[in-house]
DNA sequence: AATGAATGAGGCTTCATTCAT
DNA sequence: TATGAATGAAGCCTCATTCAT
């Protein structure tokens, strides 16, 4: 088998944990199951990783930093009221159109990590609301917006995100989805329109 | 070990398993685990059972049967939009005040099912769905409010509930969740009025 | 495989550790290899003891009991100095014509239990130390000897076996090691005289 | 890391591995643990010693010659029983006060090597017991004592120093052990008081 | 009907060793 | 020469399940 560098092998790794998480649950991520689908023998996963619980931080890590460039990207540089939805609009289309595999990851994640020691799990949740509000608290510069208002923005846009996102990958039924990613933005619409009004 | 009878046992064997799940989730749910919380010798619960993935769907026809339950108490027989209120109040409440186990060992299986051969989580959000709509629709009955505005009203206070229930077992702040679910509500409440006027 | 009661089993399975002990060192004596020499499942390894240092323990509880018979058998009931004498020929022949296994796994475990938490290994040495003043003082109970005599009477009857042990277990050689247990016996005898007069 | 030239890792990698079987036992000395010991890369004790087992036989070389020189530091150039007398007390007080690491590496690798193809144990033992040979038959040319009686002599010396080892490793108690020791000179001057008569 | 006993399959991890530079 | 990187084989243990009573 040919041999094959260890950033390279710690990427595929990565990947292949998201994929294999994604398909058979963390119960069924195996280290055997990940470094087949990595094409890695199974001790070059230990050599990369020393243990599964690390590399199940990894992917953490991984899927954290790629919730943050969700949201930035969706950053409209707008209003409150805009920005809130650009996010929310691409949160919804991450899950719905970017790698399946990395929104079910990251849903199956969230509880296992919540049992670990050091619960890396908050981390993510963290992390991605502390991007949340520092986008939102820039587009409410002009604006005369409570620090509490920003944070209560955050959240629901996180809760709707995340509403959607479990309906979504029970039913995996893409058009419904897509039908219910409006209903959705339509809420956050109607309660920034009563709230910051 | 005094023998028990089975249908009592199977009823052990269910709460047990609602407890383990909660605790170590699927992934931590052993066929052991689960004997030992009911006080049951091992065998008895493939006696019971014959197989775990039997167990985990009589836990899921268990949950379900909960969830339709907190909505028939929760329905306060209003109008459309008290109604769905309601139910949405009710919901959160159970998240929050209930048992915390049943709760997150939803969570943690409606994953699972997805992935097993019959997707029996989709019975438990498909009954769910029914039994709020049918709620809702006698809510409805005197008001002019089309069926597929009540499937939306169904739909939106489900990924309310979701929403809500991830941020709420991953950081398991009580008092945090508690202010949550209000705005949570308020967002409904916001919603409902801009679409129901 | 034929299905074999589990007291059976454990007798087997620490008659096989005994053997693998023996043959291939502490270090050398893996579960599979002490399955297989029992003829046993590597689970039922693991059902009978649950941890390969349990296993262990029970190795050496057989020979801490193994030793104590040879002591006893051996007891000639005479005076101190007889008595000595026939507790150390009981030891070297227990060695030298005695199941070989025994002697040779014994010395083996000594040092891997002085390096387990509770230091299973002292008790080997300390019972047999018992065992051994015990049946010195009852044999001295005529006799005006002081109860430190005692003590280093089974002292030096213990340091002459293990060193007869060493050498033998070493050397393998059967004949010589004839020789050299009479030379042992000879040096208690010559220690005896010179201070029991 | 910086390189180091070859002889001298082979030295550090050989007082490593002594350090680690003493402490860790042969089954506990893995090439991980020794590299780290002698901070070296894991690949350099290949490099040095291709095989684990030529390092351990390295090590055996290094005991045997430590061994030979306890004896000829020892060699008090008197009679016979003064020469045996010193020997043995150079012997106890290197386990003793020396090294404890170099004893019970001694003890620890003389199994091991008794289960090796080519048995290099025999050649510690072998050698040892040549060295003390010599040194007793020098001692005796004054006088007339049978070439059997001076191999004999030389057995007895080393039994009891084995068995007075085996004792001290096991129980660890340094006091106690000091006046084993001089139970065990004491126990050697009977014996040869009544045989060099 | 109910359960103590037993087990094949597979879990994670670590070993001594070799490869490639 | 000397070593970071990589790996096949084997380590101990636990899983869901089945057997025998």
């Amino acid at each position: 088998m040919a041999r094959v560098p260890a950033a390279e092998r710690r990427n595929d790794l990565v990947n292949a944990a998201i994929h294999v998480i994604a398909s058979h649950g963390v119960e069924g991520a195996t280290t055997r199951r990940i470094a087949e689908e990595a094409n890695a023998p199974l001790a070059t996963l230990h050599y990369c990783f020393h243990t599964k619980e690390l590399l199940f931080e990894a992917v953490i890590e991984r899927l954290t930093e790629q919730y943050r460039e969700v949201l930035i990207e969706n950053d409209v540089h707008g209003d409150v009221a805009a920005t809130a939805r650009g996010v929310l609009r691409g949160l919804l289309n991450w899950y719905l159109e970017g790698d399946p595999d990395l929104a079910s990851a990251t849903i199956e994640l969230v509880s296992w990590a919540q049992r670990q020691k050091d619960h890396p799990a908050v981390s993510v949740y963290s992390e991605a609301f502390n991007v949340m509000r520092s986008i939102l608290a820039r587009a409410a510069s002009g604006q005369e917006v409570a620090p509490e208002t920003i944070d209560q923005i955050g959240y629901v846009v996180g809760a709707l995100s995340d509403g959607f996102a479990v309906n979504w990958l029970t039913y995996a039924d893409r058009s419904q989805a897509a039908e219910q990613a409006e209903t959705i933005v339509g809420v956050l619409d109607a309660w920034l329109a009563a709230n910051l009004a």
